[in-house]
DNA sequence: GGCGGCATGTAAACAGTTACATGATTCC
DNA sequence: GGAATCATGTAACTGTTTACATGCCGCC
């Protein structure tokens, strides 16, 4: 998966390693986290698989900044893997739930406490969420945030198109925090009346 | 993580690879989903490392049956890990957004057509949820479904406590698939309008 | 007799995490 | 001068998934 995330990056634009680690960090790590070993590991995988092309960046010499390119087999790649629609659910994993469903033993204040530094927790992630949502105008919101008037024009962005879709993954991901607290509060309220 | 869960289902009673991957699958997959070689091979390596025994059922000729036990050592560790309290947001995964993060290039059919097949899938899992809802009284929802009266006693296990756990973790389920269709239906709509 | 479910596992590949490592630059 | 951040990577390990494999039993 985290293939297509940095084929789908490096198809607005090529860029570095830790450009890209930025790029996941501030987006997509909300719904698919990456270290940045994994990137490095990754995109030297897919430069192996012709997906990618990289060259060293001369004209800042001050450190090896490696510029990766998608190639024509890379963007045909990632075309291919949008064509076919997910079928299945996607596996849920949550630590929180497995710790709670094998609770029956525990106290119930080591159990709130840990329920209210996970409120906290996700108070802290909506937030987060809430700074980026005001509406901005999309380029600014881009999370590609290059000077569309220099070097490397991205043929046919439709930066506007582009928004309204990382718009709705950010409606989940609030719409998911104000269930999760909310489920907290009253998961937290029940067991203070046990 | 898978361990733990292994751990706690193998403290209410001693059990077969099959029995956890039974009992895995009608609980906990929907926040901690396993296949059964992943059990079968963690089983093993856990009974390496002391946490459990295993022993050949010989009552039953037919197959050959390993039933796990849970040892001293299994029993501390369990325990130890729920004293340690989660201090960090569960990463998410969710391969439709990072789709749909990407779906600017995609024609809206394409989109809407994935969309509401998740829909369904969604609609499923609640319905799914809604049939083990209707809080049954604890012993019949149990998860282990050994006759109490048996060989095996467990010593001191509340059922009543125990479920009340078990249906927090049905409730998120609950919460988080009506916020899921929620979601779906508004982003189809938002779609079918651009 | 064939099919589906029970029951058990191994092997190989892939994905993800943690730890280690290094050198530059920028800010205090 | 020291700390933080930029920037890059490797190594070892752990966890997860897919595929392969086998044999029994009960049902139609």
């Amino acid at each position: 998966m985290l293939k297509y995330i940095l084929l789908g990056f490096l198809n607005y634009e090529p860029m570095t390693g830790y450009d890209l680690k930025r790029l996941v960090d501030g987006s997509t790590a909300h719904f698919w986290h990456a270290y940045h070993s994994q990137i490095y590991t990754t995109l030297r995988k897919m430069e192996q698989d012709g997906l990618v092309t990289s060259v060293i960046d001369d004209s800042d010499e001050r450190s090896e900044r490696r510029i990766y390119n998608i190639t024509e087999q890379g963007k045909s790649q990632l075309k291919q893997w949008l064509g076919k629609s997910l079928t299945e659910l996607p596996p849920s994993k949550d630590g929180l739930l497995v710790r709670l469903f094998f609770s029956g033993s525990r106290d119930n204040q080591d159990v709130l406490n840990e329920l209210r530094f996970q409120l906290q927790l996700h108070q802290q992630q909506l937030e987060l969420y809430q700074q980026i949502k005001p509406e901005q105008s999309a380029a600014e919101q881009s999370p590609v945030k290059s000077d569309r008037q220099e070097s490397h024009h991205v043929e046919s962005l439709d930066f506007d198109r582009e928004a309204k879709f990382w718009q709705m993954t950010l409606d989940l991901g609030l719409a998911y925090e104000q269930m999760y607290l909310k489920w907290l509060d009253e998961t937290i309220a029940k067991i203070e009346s046990f």
